[in-house]
DNA sequence: CTGAAAGCGCTTACAG
DNA sequence: CTGAAAGCGCTTACAG
């Protein structure tokens, strides 16, 4: 048994009695046709099961309509959400996803050359980065690159992400308006931006506010790694009442941890928050406070930059910030002040004197 | 600025000079070159920056090396989990994957039309099924496609499954050994294979000995819809002291509304088990006993079979069924006997009379 | 509105 | 081992 083959343009012409370049022309929206000669070869192509070959349009055209996204850290609730609405935004706009999955912690470099070779029209990179001779080389080849919850040192890279910075402080000045003082930091992966601006935030506003540094450890963004530093830092004969995880997929780590192997009740003896308000965390047996990186927005970004990217190479490199609140849950003691509903849900607006904050 | 043009093969051969076929066969493994016009041939491509143009080889090879993957229902943190197992398993057999999101609970026809114009090697459609008529344009066209956690009712498509109708029958031994006497059942997607697999599996082993069907609600494999069937069933003054609930996703949306809006404690007031052994289920929070659905295995199973489909077109259909086992964990009161240890799990092995079970 | 023809960037017999 | 040439299946000026 052979390989079947495809019908092609020119098995439609010559049934539909037309030119090949007619039957092109009928599968184009916009090009210039007679409806009889369209209706013709519709029913042709019908007849034959053809569908254009978008491998020999992207060949001439010289654009795939493939974007390449890269995704890690599955297990994190955040990311199929991402992926979903990503796929369904691209798909709206006629692009395919070319999807590849680099070993979490690690540039997306190997696999990317083999992406690289699709001629994508775009590369989506989530949660990861590229080294900066990859982008080099995506920047010559003129190949719009968008970070996804992260960005890149090379700040020639665009990105879309979450208010790091300011929900790190907001967390911080948040804890210690419930009268928290033995504060705790989960870090994520330390090198990815996300990480580094959430704790930046976090001691920034502690340390300006005149309060010592937390503890810290590092939970790598995975739920074993965040368990393991959950497990060192309640260990601690100075252990802290207060946990900023570094997002809510460690959150929940460590609140199991702190449950069912330390006996600890939340938000009794230790306060919780996380960052993404996703998945799990949302569940009432979580009911986690997390400061919101709102996956449809961030999305609907990401489509409109990247769509903008291809069409206009000369865009300027952009870092576009989606906005998000401190969503209050139970997981974490309340302060007496500053928590308002908010298209119901509990989020927290401090009030403050100054003008900054 | 206008886009810049890639680097081709003609553009490298010039710079080495040597004629294009030489620079093929440069980036061709096993084409016969001399060593020497090879070097001089990755020499040039590395200044230009050169790779070879899959599109434009896919066009004269007529194989993509791309393989369509179709998934839904990624709350489900077994899907999540399978997407990552699946491309390592065709990255390392040197394919990509172009994924695509159908709509939970329909055929994945629509994008699939998007994804065929792309003359894909194969078709690997998880947690849903194509229309016959797409089946048959696949296989008009040559086009393998499998499935995976679903089987269809054509029975000529090929599909990699866990052992729903095995599972199902030991889950009700199960509860039945346990002392429960008034079960319920919590369906999926009702004319998915799975979720009727599973009850059939169930009831049938019901029936055969001599106990009453067991209520019945359904919850579409959402968490949302899964909570509110658990409301329905938990009202009820009959209600089930155990539930089988289609998947381990929503057993966990079943045991937050039994604790939180019912104060129910499991398993002393109501026993809990799933289908899949993955993702939260595995917390202690929730400490699901389930019958396993190993991922690696299936995706193992998947990449083999769909390959060989790819290499040979006369591979005759085949419906692989991957082993599981009921992995005995605190959601459920526990047999008297039958639990032992297997590889740091208690699985449940029924001691029987009988040979067949 | 339509067709003939060039060209997209490769691979692969074929002849040497 | 190497090069010239045909061909993969389209799109798109170009001329009519």
């Amino acid at each position: 048994m052979t390989r079947k083959r495809h019908a092609t343009a020119t098995d439609v012409a010559r049934l539909a009695g037309v030119s090949q370049s007619a039957v092109s022309r009928a599968f184009t929206p916009g090009a210039s046709i007679a409806e009889e000669t369209r209706a013709r070869v519709a029913e042709a192509a019908r007849q034959l099961g053809y569908r254009p070959n978008a491998i020999a349009r992207s060949l001439t055209t010289r654009r795939s309509r493939i974007i390449g996204v890269a995704a890690s850290y599955l297990q994190n609730h955040f990311y199929p959400d991402v992926l979903e609405a990503l796929s369904r935004g691209l798909q709206a706009r006629g692009y395919q996803m070319l999807l590849f999955m680099p070993d979490a912690g690690r540039h997306a470099d190997p696999q990317l050359q083999e992406v690289l070779a699709w001629r994508v029209d775009a590369l989506i990179l989530a949660s990861t980065t590229l080294s900066s001779a990859l982008a080099d080389q995506c920047q010559a080849a003129g190949i719009p690159v968008l970070l996804f919850n992260r960005t890149s040192r090379a700040p020639s890279v665009s990105s879309v992400t979450g208010e790091n910075l300011r929900g790190g402080r907001l967390i911080a000045e948040f804890l210690v308006a419930s009268g928290h003082r033995r504060l705790g930091f989960l870090a994520g992966i330390e090198n990815s931006s996300t990480s580094r601006d959430r704790e930046s935030g976090f001691c920034g506003w502690l340390q300006e506010n005149g309060h010592p540094p937390p503890l810290r450890e590092v939970g790598l963004y995975q739920f074993e790694e965040a368990a393991a530093a959950a497990r060192r830092l309640l260990a601690r004969p100075d252990r802290p009442d207060a946990i900023f995880c570094g997002n809510d997929h460690m959150a929940t780590a460590v609140a199991e941890v702190a449950r069912h192997e330390f006996g600890l009740r939340i938000p009794r003896d230790l306060s919780l928050v996380g960052f993404d308000d996703t998945g799990p965390a949302r569940w009432p047996s979580f009911s986690l406070t997390s400061f919101s990186q709102p996956v449809q927005p961030m999305v609907d970004a990401t489509v409109a930059l990247v769509c903008e990217m291809i069409e206009d190479p000369a865009t300027p490199t952009r870092h576009e910030v989606v906005r998000g609140e401190l969503v209050v849950r139970g997981s974490a003691r309340m302060p007496p002040e500053g928590c308002v509903s908010l298209a119901e849900q509990l989020v927290w607006r401090p009030v403050r004197n100054d003008i900054t904050g």
